[in-house]
DNA sequence: GATTCCTTTCGACGTTCGTCGTACATCGAA
DNA sequence: TTCGATGTACGACGAACGTCGAAAGGAATC
């Protein structure tokens, strides 16, 4: 048996996402650049995105994000590697994402 | 001098519309009610809405929307008329609320 | 082993949220 | 003028929010 190393990620299933819990997920500009930064570079590792906020603040994003079924977060030793679920978003909530990032570039 | 009646309503100028701000008033059922009741019928009164929230609950809800500038309200003797910005929502971010509206209910 | 790096957890803080009941103001009609 | 209908203002409540610092964990490296 596997040691137990941290808590296994939990993540949503595709069907389960609410909309509402996405919305309120987005509606923050920390997160909304996370987004953005991973519609265009599809994978990450959290130390990496353009943001100031404290570590510790970056991970309740993270969670939040992660919890709404915005972002997949895997284990690679040391890193935490974060993916947008964009097919599941877009299966959902058809172009609510890109809408919204749209929106907040302007046009 | 006119008589001091109820304090006049503020509207944000569509200009001054923030995204963070819309996204967290549609991020609650009821209020995404609201703004799909008006997105139907245009203009309605307060009272008839389909929500089952106290009335108090429901003018906290439409401060909320009203203040984002997603909706306008105007008096009109005991009651308050109330419509969606939906040019000025366009103009700004074009295609939030539609597109949010479609994904609450579904494919 | 010791050290360093990346990220989390925990506790704390002030703020905001959604909800409600009560009281109040206004208007139109009886 | 009195009454009912409409809607607000206020205060309260528990819960959640966004933020941070301190501490700790695990993994990679020295």
């Amino acid at each position: 048996m596997a040691h137990a190393r941290r808590p296994a990620l939990v993540h949503p299933e595709a069907a389960d996402l609410n909309l509402y819990a996405v919305l309120h997920a987005l509606a923050d500009p920390t997160r909304l650049t996370i987004v953005r930064t991973l519609r265009e570079d599809l994978e990450r590792a959290c130390g990496t995105f353009p943001v100031s906020v404290a570590p510790s603040t970056l991970t309740h994003h993270f969670r939040v994000l992660r919890e709404a079924g915005v972002i997949h977060q895997r284990e690679d030793g040391n890193r935490r590697w974060t993916t947008l679920r964009y097919d599941d978003l877009q299966s959902r909530f058809p172009g609510v994402v890109d809408t919204v990032l749209q929106a907040e570039t302007g046009p």
